[in-house]
DNA sequence: CTTTTATAATGAACACCGTTCATTATTTAT
DNA sequence: ATAAATAATGAACGGTGTTCATTATAAAAG
């Protein structure tokens, strides 16, 4: 059997990473093995390899896939509102950073899930997809800064970043004392978010 | 062959826990497997089911061990020096652990590997082992906070926490957009705290 | 000093996994 | 109608965690 032709190679890598979405959604980045995936898509497990160099590969797909779906959250005019405050649209994009992780929750996890080849260099174009969300918070914080005063901004959306980032991982994975019996995300990123920029306009940064 | 005697119960338990420290030291998570641990200690692969309920439960004892080195570390006067100011050593805090994280890589990222069986709910002496981490924080916290405001005290505690951790684990996995030529975690996490520190006290913090 | 009982250790077997590649079936070109 | 090209296959390889009837040994009983 050969050029089936049921469908072409592009619809063909359209379907599999379809699939792979749905089982992934479905049954967690556990679900998505060459055999289940073959089965789902009516072909047999070699076919995946004449589309996709391995599973690893398909993986990196289904995760670019989140991070276009994060970005386009986090570039969303809710969190970008004219109106409101810097602080407030920050504080916005904290929520929903971490509705997204509840909501995606198996495929915001995948993102971290560093069981991959271990120490592999990251392609030009996934790491692109990464600094996009960085971008993002960068523009809430730039009226904040002077001119001169660029790579400070740029140290700040860092922090920022990865500080709210913290907050929801080790909340999401159990990994974060309970403080009252609920979860107090919100109300832990918006204290962060108050205190920081409050200290961040007169603490000193080192010099590169 | 039964009651070999060549350990006790307990003396084989130890000698597994010791060979799959030294395996995951060598190898990564990924070299911990049944069937090389039993040849490293010179056991059949059914003897580790003997002694342990599964290899998840063998993992989470590796990741136990780690989780006590850390905090002998975090705990350690050499960030808890009555000489140095709060902040001082809060700043030594930030550096150990990530010093830990690169020293002791393949442990430190076997605790965030969240492949294990999913939503399973910590045991509460693993628990009791993550919570000791931020204890060594809130310790350096208190004399800043009034006793009145204890809660806030342990809310800056868990958001220092988890924002040198994002910071770390963002950058060592390179999930973090380069900002110069090197790392920054440094500057970064300095920057972190003086800026949180001097807003903490001023800004507001919800009620529970 | 046997003989029986209890049990520690085994390792083949099961159902999975990612991956390879010679083979096959089908389409396209001659 | 034949030949060349190629899409799809699926058995096979070497791995994984886990189970459990079997076996070999040590302890207890006679």
């Amino acid at each position: 059997m050969a050029r089936r032709k049921d469908h072409t190679r592009e619809e063909l890598k359209n379907l599999i990473l379809e699939m792979s979405w749905r089982l992934v959604g479905k049954e967690g980045p556990q679900g998505l093995t060459a055999r289940r995936l073959a089965d789902a898509i009516g072909y047999a497990p070699g076919t995946i390899y004449n589309v996709f160099p391995s599973m690893d590969a398909l993986y990196l797909q289904v995760n670019a896939r989140t991070l276009d779906l994060l970005h386009g959250v986090l570039a969303s005019p809710a969190c970008h509102d004219a109106k409101k405050t810097p602080v407030q649209n920050m504080k916005k994009m904290a929520q929903l950073y971490r509705s997204f992780a509840q909501d995606m929750r198996p495929y915001w996890l995948m993102l971290f899930s560093h069981d991959l080849p271990e120490t592999r260099e990251v392609e030009p174009w996934y790491q692109e997809k990464i600094d996009r969300l960085f971008t993002s918070l960068e523009i809430l914080l730039a009226p904040t800064f002077s001119g001169k005063q660029q790579r400070k901004m740029k140290m700040a959306a860092r922090i920022l970043w990865a500080s709210t980032h913290g907050l929801c991982f080790l909340e999401e994975t159990g990994k974060m004392p309970k403080l009252d019996g609920e979860s107090a995300f919100e109300s832990m990123a918006n204290y962060l978010i108050d205190s920081f920029v409050i200290g961040m306009k007169t603490a000193p940064v080192a010099q590169e």
